[in-house]
DNA sequence: ATTGTTGCAAAAATTTTGCATTATC
DNA sequence: GATAATGCAAAATTTTTGCAACAAT
């Protein structure tokens, strides 16, 4: 039986949880340190495997060689603008044509990676 | 003044742009060994670098830690099995409700990211 | 007590880089 | 001959893992 608690385990959660930054488990770590001193960086990680396979968080990409995730796991996508580099998040209310297709061929979708990049409004309207 | 031209950058672009398989680094440096054995890996990663840089090739996702490139750097999206690991193409007529959307508000997209990640058809029909 | 979790450091694995050598112009 | 490209191996990064110590039930 497992005992599935411990108390750096739930700090993680709650550090990803609390950010909208799509962090790293290198960012989580530094976020940590300080509160939890003798935290290491396997731990972060080892927490990170299990809140995915538990379907807690998400992996939203891969920057710089660098996993980022999410505890944000309904289903939405990104614009990333490229001037201001606010990331915005989209959460869509319709199936694209695509994901349609994909499910009439058999294909089963656990989970989708959408992200536009250009410019926002803001920096759309800023004269430029 | 740049020469640019080396048999060695040829014989990978043509490796990377004769294949559909969204190759890596590692699976280009393979194909190439055979052919021309005295080719080292770091030749194959610099010139990925140089092809993204250029825009002759598009880093289509990271698949368990390896980055995965495209000599078709067409608007498509991509589907990533988690079984097999293979990476499918789709070309997409329709704009997706959310780029309709953007633009509607005044969004510019200068180019879009799409991976679904699932079991293909031929990964959901084994028996597992 | 038993089982799960962590720290630590070493190991894997992927990607980058420094420098002498080689290829291209 | 000048400049760019490469081979090789070492280094840098990110992530994983083995094992003894520790925490939770």
């Amino acid at each position: 039986m497992g005992h599935n608690y411990s108390s750096k385990r739930e700090a993680i959660f709650k550090t990803i949880a609390s950010t909208k930054s799509h962090p790293s488990a290198a960012w989580v770590y530094e976020q940590l340190k300080e509160e939890i001193p003798n935290l290491s960086l396997g731990t972060v990680y080892r927490n990170i495997a299990l809140f995915k396979e538990q379907g807690r968080i998400i992996t939203v990409a891969n920057v710089d060689g660098e996993e980022r995730i999410d505890a944000d796991t309904s289903d939405h996508a990104h614009f990333v603008c490229e001037k201001c580099h606010r990331v915005f998040d989209l959460h869509s209310s319709e199936q694209s044509p695509l994901e349609k297709e994909l499910s009439r061929n058999g294909f089963i979708i656990n989970r989708k990676n959408v992200v536009f990049h250009g410019e926002c409004r803001d920096c759309c309207e800023s004269i430029n």
